[in-house]
DNA sequence: TATGAATGAGCTTTCATTCAT
DNA sequence: CATGAATGAAAGCTCATTCAT
């Protein structure tokens, strides 16, 4: 079957091209970003960006996409497994801490992604990225949800509350790796570990 | 006084078009923003705004400071009151759920003010930000240090975890505002007290 | 008589703003002289240079008239003079070289008055200019047809040739100051004497 | 070799723009120019100056240096034949005649590189003309020595003076052509011979 | 399929000129 | 008379997109 062979092929190239587009977008946004330098990343033609994806924006759209949908599967391979809902929160915090340790360059976009707002000329991307980031909330939500039922997550406070601060105490401690870059051999997880005590225990002394 | 007469009216005048750029700056991001635009919202002609700012990026500079002063202003109050770590740490989280509910179109400019990597271009506004938000760290770092001398905060977790957890909870409660845009109205105070319980006492069921 | 007065004065800040403006077109060359800095030089705001001149061109039409006129000036005292035409020439070179001398910013402009063909757009200037230097060139042109009727000038070659030669020794010798800036003194008489010996005797070595 | 073709078409084109602005520079001046002009005249859309220039001051440099070199390898052509060091100096003013008669547009281009005082903001270009003048002076300087030292030229006046006055009388004869415009045809040959003849008996009659 | 030269709309910035004070 | 803030046309330059090869 030459087709699929050919097809193969094809999504191979744009593969590639999506690599350089991640590395040159990460590094400077998106308006600021000429495709020029991502051709030349890609070691192709400037046209032949456009043989692969309808204009800069497609570009963007899809790199993003393909480049959030790694972190999806590993997300997904997680959710199939038959867990307890927080030791599911805790691989959750554990894939992605290792998922941006290990992609470097994917940690700006994905920031991007998150300041969803400033993407809001681009409508199209915007709303996708805003699915997929309702989609991690509501998996959380219900794995919380399920904690509770268990006795496992107080009930005084609400749900949505207490997967904001979860996500937001992932986020910032990833944020630590590549903003304030302290020496010591980043350890997921350790970290992951460290992020559930704190989660569930909160930090403060009480009675202990 | 004249000369103070027409200093405060100059002054007036950059704070009207910091207004105008802020929103569109926000709506936008900076890049796309044109100073078409910036213009027409502040009702002047596009070569004005030269005459107040050396060029767009002392416009957006000037912009995200000023709108950042305000901010640091309500803090350093706060700072100054002879209070608890513990109070302070709440009075921050307060202090950010109410002005960023008051200045709705600041939010956007400070999530790209902390997104700071994709700035990265504009050297000076980069690094301006970057001293601001690691001022804001180290009080928080410091008040936790303080915390854990006084036995209201563990002292089995690494201190700088313990603030960047605090720092992405408030931040995430803030983004469910604009994010989720939950009905129920918003209130600051009940929002900040939540923060502190989930943030001291986390959210786990432990022996309760 | 007030008037009179008024009048004055007026012409005397004309006078004033024309001094500055040839400083800085002298600099800078007509497009590229900004009036911010022509004002800024003056010590007056910018809208008062529309007080004293119609606009930008006519700025620069009277300023290089007026320069021109204190030349054309001390020339006309020499024509007046009753002499012998070769010394009058040698008058109107030892003219040219004192006043240059003692107007430094004069020389640029006065080359661009000469290189009148790049200020084409700017039809009024350039064809006063143009007049102007045809005056010089028409009484040189009589000059030397008066010299050969005297017999001092050969009457083998166009009388036009001639004139050009004549000319064209000058502002070279002109311009050996201004580019080259040879370290000794510059001494008027004695170039002018050099310049005559150099047009009549030619530089050959003939018979001598 | 298909490098080769393509470098040739390249630098074909660069020609073809280079003569457009030719055009326009030498009608209206460095500043006043306008590159839409240019590319109109040119026939090319504005952006695609951009694909062989810089930016205009580059197109300003290429195009006076690229039309400067044709006469400069004229005058190398001369240099490298061994005559005798005035008939070389009468080769030069031929050159210049002719060249200056076949390439209309070049003469006020070739005024704006002598009248480089106004040129001074754009410091690369100012410095490369002025090295050229130097150069030809130079080798005037030279020759003029030479001829000294073979009895030829007069040996009681600075050669610096000598060479000034020669290159002052050619200029000017130039001009003539340019800016009286007669009406009868200019015969370079014939003006170069009246040009060596003043230059070297003077317009005096001494003697004779 | 791949190229990269060419395009031209759109941007930032400058500055001669005007005009309310 | 004098000011200088405001204007807006016009310039240089960039870059996403197209298309002939």
């Amino acid at each position: 079957m030459m087709r699929t062979d050919d097809e193969e092929r094809k999504e191979q190239k744009k593969k590639h091209i999506m690599q350089a587009a991640l590395k040159i977008f990460s590094r400077k946004g998106y308006s600021p970003t000429a495709l020029d330098e991502v051709a030349q990343e890609a070691g192709i033609a400037k046209g032949t960006l456009y043989l692969y994806f309808k204009d800069k924006e497609d570009l963007m759209y899809n790199t993003l996409m393909s480049v959030h949908d790694g972190l999806k599967e590993r997300m997904m391979e997680v959710i199939a497994e038959d867990m307890p809902p927080l030791e599911i929160l805790e691989k959750i915090a554990l894939i992605m801490f290792e998922y941006f340790h290990e992609h470097d360059e994917f940690y700006n976009i994905y920031l991007t992604i998150l300041n969803y707002n400033l993407l809001s000329n681009y409508t199209h991307l915007f709303e996708s990225m805003m699915g997929r980031k309702k989609e991690l909330y509501d998996f959380e939500f219900h794995l919380v949800e399920e904690a509770k039922h268990l006795h496992l997550i107080r009930d005084d406070l609400a749900t949505i509350d207490i997967v904001m601060a979860f996500d937001g105490i992932v986020m910032n401690i990833l944020d630590q790796i590549f903003f304030l870059k302290t020496d010591e051999e980043f350890n997921p997880g350790q970290k992951a570990k460290m992020v559930m005590r704190l989660f569930l225990e909160g930090a403060g002394r009480h009675g202990r």
